[in-house]
Parts: C-alpha cells; sequence; structure tokens
DNA sequence: ACTAAAAAGGACACTAAGGTCCAATTTAAT
DNA sequence: ATTAAATTGGACCTTAGTGTCCTTTTTAGT
C-alpha cells in the first residue's frame, strides 16, 4: 500500500530528526535505518527537491533536514517522494458524472482523504516525542 | 495508492452487482468498465481464486457474483487482488521492539487500519443504493 | 456430431519501481 | 596543492505490475 520509497524517506527523516541538527552522512542512515546505501541516496535527493533536506559534499557534509521537526508532517515527505493522489474526477472520464464522483470512488477518494489527514495530522517532533512506545528505528 | 488491479476489480464487480444475477460475459464488463478484456480476464481468474465471482465457459456462460451483494464489502474484493498489509510487526526486525510497533509505524498502521474500517463499512448493494450520486460505471 | 460462444492458459512485451555500481565532482582540512 | 570524505550523476540490472496475443478447452444449442 505505501511503497518502498515512501517507507525509506521517512526511514532517513525521523532519523534525521533525530539527531538534528547535526549532519548525517548517507552511510550513516542507511546503516541505521537499513536502507540500501546506494538507493537511498536516490530518495534523498528526492527529499531535496521539495526542501526537506539539505544534502552537503565533502568533508564534514551529509544531510539534514531543512526545517525543524515540529513543522515537518508524516505528510510532507510522503507527498514529496510519493504523492497520495486523490480522486478528484471520474476515473472513467463519464461525462454525465462531471465533476462528481459515483458511489465507489466516493468511498475509495474518501479512504485517501484519511490517509491523508492521519498523515497530515503528526509532525516528526511529535513522533520522536511519543511516550509508551519503542524509540523509533532504535533498539532498546 | 491503491494498484490499477484493485481499481479493475472493483469496477467489474460494481459491474457484475448491477446486472446480478445474470452472467456478463468478460467482454462486456470490459467495454463498460473500460478495462482491457484480457487484463480483465486475470484478474477475474484472481477474483474466483477468493471466491467472489464464478466463471462459466461456453454459450450463455460468463462472470457472476458468488454471493449477495449485500454481503460483498470493498474490503472483500480489495483483499482477493490486492491485500491491505497490515504493519503487525517492526518492519527493521529490531528485536527490542519487540511486537510493539514504534511510533513511525504505528501511525502508518493506524491509516492501513482506517483505510480497512472504511473499505469494510461499505457492501456492493450499499455502493448501488447510494442517492444523490452519479450511478456507478454509467452515462446518465 | 457439429458449431459458435465463451473462458483458460501460456507465452510474450512493455513499463515503472527498486536496486547496484562506478567515475566525476565538491568540500574541508592539512 | 594534496588528500580524504562526502554527494552527484549516469548507466545499468532485476523484478513486479500491467497489458497483449493466440491457441486450447469447455459449454450449450442445433
Amino acid at each position: 500500500m505505501f511503497s518502498q520509497t515512501v517507507e525509506y524517506a521517512l526511514r532517513a527523516v525521523v532519523h534525521l530528526a533525530q539527531h538534528a541538527p547535526k549532519p548525517q552522512t548517507t552511510a550513516e542512515i542507511a546503516a541505521t535505518t537499513q536502507v540500501p546505501a546506494a538507493y537511498l541516496s536516490k530518495v534523498l535527493q528526492g527529499l531535496r527537491g521539495k526542501e526537506i533536506v539539505k544534502l552537503r559534499r565533502g568533508i564534514g557534509g551529509g544531510v539534514t533536514l531543512v526545517g525543524s521537526p515540529a513543522d515537518l508532517t508524516i505528510l510532507d515527505v510522503v507527498n514529496a517522494v510519493d504523492p497520495i493522489a486523490r480522486i478528484t474526477t471520474c476515473p472513467l472520464d463519464l461525462s454525465s458524472h462531471g465533476g462528481r464522483l459515483c458511489a465507489l470512488h466516493r468511498r475509495m477518494d474518501n479512504a485517501l482523504m484519511e490517509v491523508e489527514g492521519a498523515f497530515r495530522a503528526t509532525t516528526l517532533a511529535e513522533l520522536l516525542e511519543d511516550p509508551n512506545q519503542s524509540v523509533p528505528l532504535c533498539e532498546e
């Protein structure tokens, strides 16, 4: 349901939030999040395009969040790499349906809307502060 | 977010519910639902495997729903062709997390749970009875 | 029996997602 | 300047999802 890329992007961003504002190398992120390093590199470039992370080359370089974890929602990250495609018009393009959706597609879009809402409701900062849970991505 | 296969399967099943209990040929379904006929054939075989539809060869044959539209939910159809994979254990397999999910994956699974719930809440019969909407898959 | 109508099945092609590898480039420190 | 640390970019590979085509098999009616 959620793509591997979304999963990887979220892991990376959580890791960055945990260590903010210290830059993390792609290799470090890859190791602790268990994401293939070369592929993570591509995912991070996608996040850079959407101004979620900054990338800096060379010694002392690495990846950092552009903004504060308190201002970054799960939805921001998801939409940056694999946007939730709401159903806004009839997929069969039936002219009589006009702007409206039939009962089927309205239900499907409602489900998408709920996912969107759930993801918009949580910031990275809230993820880290979440009590009585395991620490994201971490042992013990 | 939802695969093409899910979309196609739902269209087909809606069409079948609209015409139940009369058998519909794959070609008929393909035409009205705008799904590639040869591919629809494969999708329907998937639905047959999960006892959602019956297929019958030869003259007068075609596709029919196994049960009543009132007993078939959207979730049944979705799970038959492309199951919603709930997150039940830590995807990173961190031993200290044990059965529990971290805050991130708990949120992701909650979103999946909501989708599941939304899809389980609507039967095919309810889709067809839905008032003040366009008729599913139909012009006018 | 024969025929026409339908699904069944297999082989294949195309595309996008996921993943790998390596050479080139930037950067900071010495 | 040189070196080491890091991302960048491009090419490539593999796999799964989607889609096509054609032959075979089943079925009902005549």
